[in-house]
Formats: structure tokens, C-alpha cells, sequence
DNA sequence: CGCTAGGTTGAATCGGGTCAATGGGAGTGG
DNA sequence: CCACTCCCATTGACCCGATTCAACCTAGCG
């Protein structure tokens, strides 16, 4: 499996509307009539092997993509070479807004395990936004909510330590894990510490060492990408305290 | 001037197709019919002193504001009381967008001087841009570039120096300020080095010092808020630059 | 079986934070 | 008009958390 190498089109078709992932992705909250209308606009499906680009920085801009199945990270870079992970995705989230802004793409999403996406046309999402109310809405709300987890991050990056902010990245990666049926306390990682270092604002070597540190402190064990949770309201503690 | 306390409602129509901020505001790239129904829109003003709130956090959603003049700061603040400047907003940005996502503002809006803002009643906004094409994409366009400045300001925080930090912020001022036809070399701060250390993730004191250093460097002058630019290319190399 | 990318750990360094004292400007009230 | 006050800004000294540099380890893969 995932052994395709080109952009592969699904022979038959697909639908939003028989997509376990439904209630969490673009069609939330809408009418079975509104859901047949998407179904017509996400008409295809786009496998992207690890470590491969689903778009980059510059591209022209004509779809966003919905997380099917895998994950991915977004990373913006400056003149100089600087990077910087924007943000991780997974099942269910919706890649590319930053496209719409210029027609063009000013980041790279690339995928961090093969993965695989519905493509939206972007002109069809806006036509058919115009339509139907209920998936206007939705839209708007999905980029709304884009841009208050920004807020959040900034938060993050501007006045959290280390250990503050790894243990809300970790809380923050359980509950979008469990909100998909998976373990609330056990995860494999699909990211390096570097990504996770430069998401976070920390060099890698910073986040091994509060790894370490959470699993002799006992909130964690952490067996290279494997991490179980002991202790999460221990993690929560850590999150809001300015605890001096 | 500008010596009511109470929201103000202007007595005669105001006309976003007469309004000399419509060519950084909602109106871009509107057709005069368009433009029209803009007008028809957004009916009211709204005056907002020094230190008043337009909205905070946890407020019913209902409006977006289109800063016509004055100044403002945005701010997150996290459960345990820890503060975060997400965003400084002058003449024709737009303040709410936050709100869409939960129907309640996730942020507080503070004018940092006596302030006036167009009010856009939300799901008016909504209707008026299920018929018009080129507001409703326009719309989307502005709500995307707020997404890809947010991503501008993680790499901000995540991946510079004190020094580049405060270069990078100088020059975003200073072009938004010449954009609005004011000098790209003088300008007045409108917020405290406590303010602007939240924004970009320092504390004040380093603020401070940084402005001193700049001062000596001869890239600026410094009198309180008052700063000059003196060296504009030099600021540019401070940001881009891993320099080492 | 050896190579390589990713991860861990230690020691030294340093940028920015913290704490504390001082200075200056704008607004207020006598 | 001056004096008082408050808020903001500056500056110094010290400290600490995170970075840097370097060595070493481990797992996965060809």
C-alpha cells in the first residue's frame, strides 16, 4: 500500500457524506442536501508518501486539501533560511488558507507518514459557499478557528518556558488524538524533535532534555517516539501556573 | 473632540464608497454596484477612547470593526493570567475575526488612543457576500492574510533574537504607516515597551535596551515614543540575516 | 553488518530575565 | 504657574534557562 508515486485519482468515487471523518472536518453541521452538493465538489482524493510536499511555498494556489488519513506539518521560512514549523495536522484538518490571501501558497505542507487528502477546488468551495449558508458558515468558522489557534501558539512562543510549552504541546496533540478515537494517554509521534523544537520556539537538544525530565519527574514515559502519559493532570499543572 | 463616553451613532450616512481608506480596507477591488450595497451595510460608527475595550474575550460575537481612525492592541490572555499582545491594528484593518469561530470574541480589543471603527454587522456581512462574488472573495482574502501574519509572527517568535525582533517590528509599523501616506522614517509608538515586549514575546526591560543599543548602532533616535529611523537598510539587515 | 538519521546527555556559555534604583513627561490640582 | 503624582522609560548588576558544541548512543535500513 502507499506505494503510488504520482498524484493517484481515485477510480470510484468518493464522499463526504459516508466519510467517518465528517464531524470533524468541513462538512460539520450540515443538511443532507448541503452534504450531497459537497460530495459533488470533492471529487478527488491525492496520496502524498512521507517526507513528500503536498504544496510548497509559492505554488499557485487552487485547492485546499482536507486531511484524509496520515499527518503533515506546515512550515514557513524567511529570506535567510530561517524555519519554522507552523503547525502539525492530522485527520480531519484543512490545509492551505494561507493560499487564498495571494493566490499563491506561502508555506510548505509536507507529510510526516503517507498520507492522503481530499482535494476542494477552491473557486467551487466559494461558489458553492454562495449556495448554501450552513457550508458558508462552516467555512468561515474553520478559518476563524485557524486563526485563534494562532493566537494560542503565539501565547506559547511569547511566554511560556520550555517545559510549559511542551506540555501544552503534548495536551494539545492527546486531545486532538482522542477526539478521533485514539488513546488518550498513548502516542507515537509522527515528528522529530527538531520539528517539535522549532513548532515550540526550543532547540531540539531542549525538548530531549524536558522529555527526560517529564519521564524522571514521572508524567511521562518516553520511549523514542513513544510517549505514554502517566501523569496528565500533573502535564495541566505545568500548563497553567505561572506557578513562580 | 472626541469627548463623548458613550457609543456614538453618526448622525448622516457614512459611506464606505467615500471613505479614503476604502483601498486598504473591506472595499478593495469592489465594483461601484458592489460598493453600494457595502455603504448599505455598514450604517454605524463607533468611537472608542484611550484605553477602552471595543470587545473582550467571552462577548457575543456579532460585528466586525473596521478601524477607521486611531489604534489598537489585541490580546489573549490564558487561564492562569498570562497576557499576549497578538496584534497592533491601525486605520482600515479589520478587528473581530477572532469571534466567527464560537460565536464569542477569543481576544480583547484595547484602543491605544481615542479611536473610531466602522461596525459591520456579521451576518449581514454573510448575506450581502452570498451575492456578491468579489466581497465574499475579498472577505476570504482578508481573513487569509491574517492567517499567513500570524504564521509571520510564530517565525518571529520562534526563531529570532531580541534585536531582530524589535528590527522586524519597526519596519512592519513603518510600512503599514506609509501605506496610510505617513513618513516611512518618523513615527510615534502608540503603545508602551510593555506592550510592545508582550507582542514580541521580551520583556520590557529589553525593549528598553534594545532601543538604547539601537540608538547607539545609529540606526535610530529614540525620545520616549518618539522614533526616527535613520539607518532603514540596517534594520533590514539586522532581520534578514542568520548572520553568523 | 555497517551506515545514517535521529536522539540523548554533559559542560560551558550567553542572551534575556529579574530585581532594584533612578529619571522624565504629562496631567492634575492648588 | 508651579508642585505633586503617577506612569512610563532607562539603566545597572546579577542570575538563570536555554543554546551551543561536542561526544556518544540507538534503531532502522540497505
Amino acid at each position: 500500500m502507499n506505494a503510488n508515486h504520482a498524484i493517484k485519482i481515485e477510480p470510484f468515487k468518493v464522499a463526504c457524506s459516508s466519510c467517518n471523518l465528517r464531524e470533524l472536518c468541513l462538512p460539520v453541521g450540515l443538511s443532507k442536501g448541503d452534504l450531497d452538493q459537497l460530495d459533488a465538489l470533492v471529487a478527488t482524493r491525492r496520496n502524498v508518501e512521507r517526507g513528500d510536499t503536498l504544496f510548497r511555498t509559492g505554488d499557485s494556489f487552487q485547492s485546499l486539501y482536507a486531511v484524509r488519513t496520515g499527518f503533515f506539518k506546515t512550515c514557513v521560512s524567511s529570506e535567510d533560511g530561517r524555519d519554522q514549523v507552523t503547525g502539525f495536522q492530522m485527520a480531519g484538518e484543512l490545509l492551505g488558507l494561507d493560499g487564498i490571501s495571494n493566490d499563491r501558497h506561502s508555506c510548505d505542507a509536507v507529510a510526516l507518514e503517507d498520507s492522503q487528502v481530499c482535494v476542494i477546488p477552491y473557486s467551487q468551495l466559494e461558489e458553492l459557499s454562495r449556495e448554501f449558508t450552513d457550508l458558508q458558515h462552516q467555512f468561515h468558522k474553520i478559518m476563524s478557528r485557524e486563526i485563534v489557534r494562532d493566537h494560542g501558539v503565539m501565547l506559547l512562543l511569547g511566554s511560556m518556558r520550555a517545559e510549559e510549552r511542551l506540555a501544552a504541546f503534548l495536551l494539545n496533540l492527546t486531545q486532538r488524538l482522542q477526539a478521533r478515537g485514539f488513546s488518550a494517554s498513548a502516542l507515537v509521534l509522527r515528528m522529530t524533535r527538531e520539528e517539535i523544537g522549532s513548532y515550540l520556539g526550543l532547540k531540539l537538544e531542549t525538548v530531549s532534555r524536558t522529555f527526560s525530565k517529564f519521564q524522571e519527574d514521572g508524567l511521562l514515559e518516553v520511549k523514542q517516539r513513544q510517549i505514554r502519559i502517566m501523569d496528565q493532570p500533573g502535564l495541566q499543572k505545568l500548563v497553567n501556573s505561572t506557578t513562580c
